[in-house]
Formats: structure tokens, sequence, C-alpha cells
DNA sequence: GTGACTGCGCATCTCC
DNA sequence: GGAGATGCGC
DNA sequence: GTCAC
């Protein structure tokens, strides 16, 4: 114990920062696969899936907690195909790397470190990569997190939330109080606005993880066009390409009034078209709010019921597509988003969109910048249009919670044979 | 063997 | 200081 | 590149 401490110290100063690599039972092969990675990334004709395959299996190898044994062993893991497994083949073959024999300590500190991995990782902003660090560094349990040297460590402001307010984010989230933060934000904006709580509450659930709004105002009418072509949409966030445009409604208006209302105890993101972050959850007296100063009280000593909130301001155009995406759950956006592009089209939150193709003199008068065609909005007013652009009967959210009927967890299921 | 592989906002870090 | 990559969440 | 078919 005494000794990790010591240990702890000279790690952080030797900024090991991110996924650097200099750390792992794997780290050999981690390189050995990144520059692999690297190479088909800068290849002229690259394949983005390839690139992704790299990256799916660098990640599953990375989460292991103990020195790969052999090539046969990184084969059953999922990620690793043929193509990887011959690298790692090849890895043991030319380095003269012998494993180390595991005795039964070493592997009972895996497990505890595997254990420990996975406590950490239930604080919001902390995942897999973090969660290693720490644990590299000694630390097991969430409680050590708000300690030196560890709390040191998260470095990201939610990381620092996700710790502060740990206990009350495992709480769930009761329909009543999702209902009482959208009525308390419906009043304390302008009527123009809409409010929509979308995500389980919307899929109608008991309770929820969290609060998901939709805001809706007419003068936000932004809808941002994919980059990209069909085989290749673009992965530019549109914080990138919207660097020019003025500060939103969601930055002018909606955020303001509701610090000024005294419900946002702390924000963990906060961008144009969505913010992130801690409600708390205002008490209705007899027929009006409590006192906002009582509020912002509360905040500052920890005292009341605090949730994760996202809101999210959409275009009128987008609501139906919107509507979809926020709603969920994952396995049906899957499968919608799936059968989008098996026709060929693009559904994303702001829309389904269709590819035409430019005519040839078109792209000959372009240059070579490759814009080969355009992305046109089909449909996203309404879910319903959405959905029958796509084949699709209307599907009631209460009936999209394919998780629950495929299997449980976000585990990946595949969304097959499911109504046409 | 063959075709499909969800998608993206925001914060932070790296690398020039 | 700007572009791109990575981590994370949903 | 991997995976499901």
């Amino acid at each position: 114990m005494l000794l990790r401490s010591r240990l702890v110290r000279p790690l952080l100063k030797a900024n090991v920062r991110y996924a650097a690599g200099t750390e792992g039972p794997n780290n050999a092969i981690l390189e050995m696969l990144k520059i692999n990675k690297e190479e088909e990334a800068q290849s002229p004709d690259k394949n983005p899936y390839k690139i992704r395959a790299f990256t799916s299996a660098i990640k599953v190898i990375s989460e292991l907690d103990h020195p790969i044994q052999s090539a046969i062993e990184a084969k059953a893991l999922k990620g690793v195909g043929p193509g990887i497994l011959r690298r790692i083949q090849d890895f043991f073959d030319t380095s003269g790397h012998t494993p180390d024999v595991l005795d039964p300590a070493a592997a009972d500190q895996l497990k505890r470190n595997r254990v420990a991995r996975a406590e950490l990782e239930q604080v919001t902003g902390i995942g897999p990569v973090k969660a290693r660090q720490l644990v590299a560094a000694g630390c097991m349990t969430i409680e050590q997190l708000k300690t030196p040297p560890y709390l040191e460590m998260l470095t990201t402001t939610q990381q620092r939330i996700g710790v502060t307010y740990f206990h009350h984010l495992g709480e769930r989230v009761s329909r009543a109080e999702a209902e009482t933060v959208a009525q308390f934000i419906r009043d304390a904006i302008p009527s123009k606005y809409e409010v929509i709580i979308g995500g389980s509450y919307r899929r109608g659930a008991a309770t929820s993880s969290d609060i998901d709004l939709i805001i809706l105002h007419p003068d936000h009418v932004h809808v941002p066009v994919p980059l990209g072509t069909p085989s290749k949409v673009s992965t530019v966030s549109a914080t990138k390409r919207n660097g020019a445009l003025p500060a939103s409604l969601l930055q002018s208006e909606v955020v303001p009034a509701l610090q000024t209302r005294g419900i946002l105890a702390a924000a963990m993101s906060s961008g144009d078209l969505k913010w992130q972050g801690i409600v708390l959850v205002p008490e209705p007296t007899d027929d009006q709010w409590g006192e906002r100063q009582r509020r912002l009280a509360a905040i500052e000593s920890g005292q009341g019921v605090y949730r994760r909130m996202d809101l999210n301001l959409v275009a009128q155009k987008s609501r139906g597509a919107a509507l979809i995406a926020l709603t969920g759950d994952t396995e049906f956006n899957r499968d919608v988003r799936i059968r989008a592009s098996k026709v060929g089209m693009h559904l994303n939150e702001y829309g389904l969109w269709r590819w035409n193709e430019n005519s040839e003199e078109n792209s000959e008068e372009e240059g070579k910048d490759d814009s080969a065609g355009f992305w046109e909005l089909v449909r996203a007013h309404t879910e319903e249009e959405v959905l029958r652009e796509l084949g699709m009967e209307y599907v009631e959210p209460v009936k999209r919670n394919f998780s629950l009927v495929l299997g449980k967890g976000p585990a990946r299921m595949k969304a097959k044979g499911k109504k046409r």
C-alpha cells in the first residue's frame, strides 16, 4: 500500500496521459497494431472499415488485464480475426517473446484489478482507458477517487462532476421528476420554445437513467448536411464545420435562463446544440416554484435531488429524425439506420438523406475535389414520414425497447429478422 | 465466398 | 494555434 | 480488417 503512493508520483510526472500506450500488459502488440492502423489510415485508397477493425481489435486487446500468452488465445477475442492473428503470430515469432506464466497470486491480483476497473467505470467520464490508468496507479475504489493523488488524475470536468455527484447519479429518475424538470424549464424560457421529454421516458419506462429533453424553437433552423459520400460519411463533427455560426439559442437564451433560475448544478459539456450536466430537481411550492435563492444555496451545499440531464436543441425541420434519434433505444436506432443505408440513404438526427450523383460534366467542372454528388434532405419532419420512407409502419415509442426484446444489456445484438 | 460494418456532439489531447 | 485523433456518452 | 450469413 505504502509502496503504491511512492510509485505513483513519477508516473504522474511522466506525462502518461491518454492511451499513450506506455502501460498495460500487451503494450508491444498494441504498438504494432497502432502502426498497422496508421499505415492503413495513410494509404491513398484507405478502407475506413479496415481502420475501424484495427481500432476495435486494439480496444479489445487493450482491455485485457494480462499478457497474451499465445496467438491462439488472441484469436478467441471478438474483433481478432485471421489478419490480426497473423500479425500477432509474427510478433511472437520475431520478437522471441516468451510469455510469463501466471502464478495464483498474480492471477488473483488481475482479478481484483478487473473488479476495480469495472467499479471506476461506473463514474461518468471514466471509460476503459481512464479506468486502466487509475488502477495502474493503485486506485481500487470510487471512494479513493476523491482523494489525492487520484483526484488529480481526473482531468476532465466530466470526470470531476461524475465523482462529485456519483451518489445522486446512481438513483433512477422517476417519471414525476422528469416531468417536474421539464415543466420548470417550460416556465423558465419563452413560450415559443417547445420542450419534449425523450429517451426512455418517452419509451414509457417507469424510471430512467437521465432526463433527455428535446427543445425546439421556430428561429432555430440550422440543419447541417452530412459531409462526405455514401461510402464514407465524414466523421468531422458539426462542432468543426459550424465554426462561423453565431451562438445558438441554447447558449444565448436557454442555458442562461436556467442558470438564472438556479436549477443547473453543473455542466459537463455545453455546446451550440447539446448541453449535458446535472440538474437540481426543483420542489414546487403551493402554486409556484420555490425560491431561486434557496436553490442556489442548495446547489452550493450539495443539498437536494440531482439528476443527469441532456438538453438538445433541434430544428423544426429535423423534428422527426431527432425524435427517433433521441428516443431510441439504441437497438431500434441501429436497426432503422441500417435500413436507411441498405437503400442507399443516410439517417442521422438531422434527417433522412438521399445521395444524388452529379452528372459527368458537373463533376468535371467541380474539379477533382471528389464532390461527385450531394446530399438531399428527403424527410425529417415527423417520425411517421421518416419511417414510412424506409418502408416501415410507425412504431410507437413504447414499442421501441428492442434491447429488452432481443436480450439484456447494451451488448451488441443483431436486429435482423424483425418486422418489415 | 460475399456483403455489411449506426452515428455524432463535445472536451481534451497530440502533433505539427 | 489549428487540424486531426481519441475518449466518452448516448 | 472482422463478422454473420
